[in-house]
DNA sequence: AGCTGACATGAATCCAGGG
DNA sequence: TCCCTGGATTCATGTCAGC
């Protein structure tokens, strides 16, 4: 409240980039000056203690998940996923976890402004222990949010889902945060004049953005997108705002706050992880003012699953698909497969099967009779795809 | 355990709907009869403490959120500034939800099979609260499941992103449920050959399936799509298994349980709810068993030795088996092991130490040769497979 | 230069059954 | 209960070598 800083109050807020990667100078508690766009190395409870409190717009955080893996996971070519196994991700026990979440929630909330809010991201080992313990404490759910992974890795064994999304919650200080950023005419004009949406669908990172270390491994396990954070800092801040990062890693955070004329602090206890993000920050240009936009999603035809055309109820489970010339034909199931002379197949499989055929294209291939005529799956593919396409990725 | 149906556990289960939405018969609690495709009218927990316990396979539970927080969220909190003072406020009241969730949880895993699993569905405000408390009273996540809703409600505000999704969260009854029933092949097969994410897009319930009272008001304010049930039931059971739901509503999981072959149990405290389900359970036909039996998956086909093959003499004792490039051979020997350079090992293990990995499948890995080309030994184990299922019949 | 195919890899609670 | 073994299992994207 009292720590305001010269040019943020004012409605055109100045950009300040002081001395970026720089300075890992600890301050007095007293002291009311803001490290800007520093990183301080240590435990976020800690450093984040000798900050003033209420002087921070937006955070973003991404704490260790405590994924609680065993052993190890072969590809189906045998080779090993490199596994997050790090110190930082074990706890003893959820009440451990629940306990280091709550204490680095206190620190993280007492710095704070009134109108801040907060976004936090897991998966399901501990996305709800995070969403409970941030109720408990008076924060103020706004939305959940998913990250749908564009390319994640598959399940290797079959017996689970794709694990193909993360959640974040976005969360107001208290339910008295109603005064709070969030550029809602800006984001809808950059979405087709359509709402966003809380299902966001985002490539993980890889390729050049990818930080690696001179033998070519990877620097940090979990780097998160660029894409990601310019989405969350486009939505909830200001230019000149200052966005708190207390689980800095490898800079995301902080190298999307430059780009985007926004101020961050960054606690990390890596001092690794804390020089490449700084060399990474350092590398960063700002963007131009009018040039500040999200990178555009990448976009072609949505994948339909013949399952959503049983689903949205073109054909009916039970009803038989035959080919143009009526030779062949397969009952569907209700889960989207096809049974063929008792064997269960996909629309392609049992298209190819049936003429003998390596491969087939099952959407043109298969029709359903509509009163003596036949009707394509492919014409009902069409109309999904359209609706899927309104869903905007 | 103790709760064997007729016709359950034979290899072709027969589909049982007995007096569909009629009875609303209580259970003395030393009863083993288990109230099959009926609505118990009452609260769960007391109606679930009438049944044997382990005697469920599959639960999908839609509970309850907004009632219960409704005092809280809405609770204007001008009284005191103090952080501490308001977290005793809001944990009254969430705790008593969460007491809520943990009775109800109770009462539905004692009936579980330990190889059962169970899909909670919830949303922001009550599904946090639910991951947690599935986690501490040992249930063990398998996914958490996005509901990306084609057709959600828009935000007029304009404060928030637009509420696009709800979450499921897919559990085992504990960390030792290793043997749950996924459907992994059949899945991937009505999905363009691609395993299936845990993301699924599909609209909400409306138009001719919502159910509406004589007055044309929706019956139900929270009715499920089918479509998300029949996903739900055709990944996660097999025909004629028991689907368990412990807030029936308006009988979505009992309509899609009797299309797809299953039994149902549900429990509803509303009798106005209830009767309406039973009213359209007994309007809903089964699907043909040819869409909704499966083959049995790979996985579950009947192991066959390599000594077999070669007592049912597909290959002679003495012959060389060699890989597709013919870079490998080995001899096999007259107990079913290979001798390749000198060491004796099984197919499998002759596989990996050629090409140095770790593992490898021997069946279709090793070849025979037969007038110049090369005949795969696992052609040869499912002609044994053949034949051991005409001899079982 | 441009194309093709082999290879690498990503926050993962990833097997079942017999001795 | 632990240990051992049979054998089932992957999608999108990026890099790089080879032509």
């Amino acid at each position: 409240m009292s720590i305001a800083r010269a040019g943020v109050a004012g409605s055109k807020p100045r950009i300040q980039v002081t001395r970026t990667g720089v300075s890992t100078a600890r301050l007095p508690a007293a002291s009311v000056r803001l490290p800007l766009n520093e990183i301080l190395v240590g435990d976020c409870v800690a450093e984040l203690g000798k900050l003033p409190a209420a002087s921070v717009d937006l955070v973003f955080a991404d704490p260790p998940y405590n994924l609680q893996l065993e052993g190890a996971l072969s590809r189906p070519d045998q080779s090993v996923v490199d596994a997050v196994d790090d110190d930082w991700d074990k706890f003893a026990s959820f009440s451990e976890y629940d306990r280091f979440t709550r204490d680095w929630l206190t620190a993280v909330r007492r710095v704070m402004k009134p109108e801040a809010t907060i976004f936090v991201i897991g998966s399901y080992h501990n996305i709800f222990r995070v969403g409970t313990i941030l109720q408990d404490m008076g924060f103020w759910i706004l939305n959940d949010i998913v990250w749908r992974k564009a390319n994640p890795m598959p399940n290797f064994r079959g017996r689970r889902f794709t694990n193909a999304h993360e959640t974040m919650i976005w969360a107001g200080r208290s339910a008295q945060t109603k005064a709070y950023t969030f550029n809602y005419e800006t984001l809808k004009a950059g979405n087709n004049d359509c709402q966003v949406r809380s299902d966001w669908f985002l490539p993980i990172c890889t390729g050049a953005e990818r930080l690696k270390d001179a033998q070519g491994r990877k620097t940090h396990p979990t780097q998160k997108p660029e894409a990601l954070l310019a989405r969350i800092i486009m939505s909830a801040s200001k230019p000149g705002d200052v966005v708190l990062d207390p689980f800095f890693g490898s800079g995301t955070t902080g190298a999307v706050a430059k780009k985007l004329g926004r101020d961050f602090i960054g606690t990390e206890r890596d001092a690794v992880y804390a020089k490449a993000a700084r060399a990474r920050i350092a590398a960063t240009e700002p963007l131009p003012d009018d040039a500040v936009n999200a990178p555009p999603a990448k976009r072609s035809e949505p994948r339909v699953a013949f399952a959503s055309v049983v689903e949205a109820g073109f054909i009916s489970a039970g009803e038989t698909l035959v080919d143009d010339k009526r030779r062949f034909k397969a009952v569907v199931r209700a889960d989207g497969s096809l049974l063929m002379s008792g064997i269960v197949a996909s629309i392609h499989k049992a298209g190819a099967l049936a003429q003998g055929l390596p491969a087939c294209n099952g959407w043109v291939f298969w029709n359903v009779e509509r009163n003596g005529k036949l009707v394509s799956i492919d014409d009902m593919r069409g109309t999904i795809r359209a609706q899927m396409k309104e869903a905007a990725e």
